[in-house]
DNA sequence: CATTTTATGTCGCTT
DNA sequence: AAGCGACGTAAAATG
């Protein structure tokens, strides 16, 4: 990884055209070949990057970009150019470089994640009583043409229920769902009526209307309050 | 704005639950307050970041964190406690650093951006020819009940043509172009039968097929040319 | 302030 | 390679 905090002024044009003026900034090069030119704000936002694959090409500037400078322009000590395959081009031209620092850092072992929706609909699998007394699974990702749908259900009285598990319950979901039960209930090979609950750690007020208007049930599930009855000793850490 | 290269292991509870195990990456805190932690790959994205408004506590490390280690680990010289007012959560444990500098960048100028979709509806609305000879404009955000179709126009027989304009046609916008035309030809406010334009720098295969497919035609547009028929001087740089 | 749309979205998985 | 969905999506425009 190489860091370098310069003078510089930046053009992109690839999927759109993008400049940016003469400041002091940071520049990463990282080892995947990458390039971000940060300013010191936008949290972790650059304010201009090329992705990988790409290839980094430092050369001296040309004549006529010295010589194209104003006097309010700092002298141009170096050119960047960074070229993608897909035919995507940034320009550095660096002026005062006041860092310039390289190191190794290795690969890295990675991000392990824990609360995610598949964790979520875990959760929900091996703890059925969430959904009300008496609740069983049938099958989690159970297959429809037109996709798996998140937990197949019984509740009480045997009923068949459809679950779609979100982490955030939008509208979308509830589409998602409506289409699976509307061929579940074509087909009847569930029953007269198989019944939908959508369940999501927060349900938006607009998916939670849509959802009632359809005769869907809304489920708030509390991650860590399931993850209470869980058993403790297989969390990842 | 200060840059860290330094063994680390990092914690995060938030949103979801997120652990990285001991490596050196960079840590890079902004002005802006935000801390993101870099490996290097990933391209601009952090393995693991705080978004401001945040607050960083820098430490001594407790005597059981330093007890804690084991003798693989390295030695803990200081921790890093990141706090959001959303209630999340950013915990570096930090062991040998081999790099920590701080610089000062000034306020950026910021970016300017050439080519989004805007600048495309724009050029169109101004070069109605780009359609066919004898086109004509109607009106911009041509209002309906469920949204706001990009051009309404007229072609050179006088028929009312709506276009939806995308930097990139995918189905999602086939689908909402169809929409606005399903209702336009329902009140037959705008004659028989309203034709659609599908307008997009590229335009995806399977878009082009859904909207051949529903007799929308598609027209792909050439961004360059069409501002090169525009007035030059008006353009940003 | 809440909602919708955009994004050089990115990323990971499936076909 | 292209399609599809989730993301700690974030950020901007809009009502």
């Amino acid at each position: 990884m190489r860091l370098v905090i310069a003078q510089c002024q930046v053009d992109y044009t690839g999927r759109l055209t993008a400049h940016l003026p003469w400041a002091r900034r940071l520049i990463i090069v990282k080892a995947d070949g990458s390039v971000s030119v940060h300013a010191d704000d936008r949290a972790y936002k650059p304010l201009n990057w090329m992705s990988p694959p790409c290839t980094l090409t430092e050369r001296e500037p040309a004549a006529d970009e010295a010589a194209a400078v104003s006097a309010l322009d700092p002298q141009i000590t170096t050119v960047w150019e960074v070229d993608s395959a897909g035919g995507d081009h940034l320009q550095i031209l660096l002026g005062d470089i006041s860092l310039d620092v390289t190191e190794e850092l290795g690969v890295d072992p990675g991000l392990q994640k824990d609360g995610v929706e598949a964790h979520l609909q875990e959760l929900l699998a091996e703890n059925p009583d969430a959904f009300g007394e008496g609740w069983s699974v049938v099958q989690r990702e159970y297959m429809t043409p037109i996709g798996p749908v998140d937990l197949l259900c019984r509740d009480a009285e045997g009923t068949y229920v459809a679950v779609e598990v979100k982490r955030r319950g939008e509208i979308d979901g509830v589409e998602q769902l409506t289409r699976y039960l509307d061929l579940m209930n074509r087909d009847h090979l569930l029953g007269d009526h198989v019944l939908g609950v959508f369940a999501a750690q927060q349900i938006k007020p607009q998916a939670r209307t849509l959802a009632t208007d359809r005769g869907i049930s809304c489920l708030t599930v509390d991650y860590d309050a399931l993850r209470g009855m869980d058993h403790p000793e297989e969390r990842l850490f």
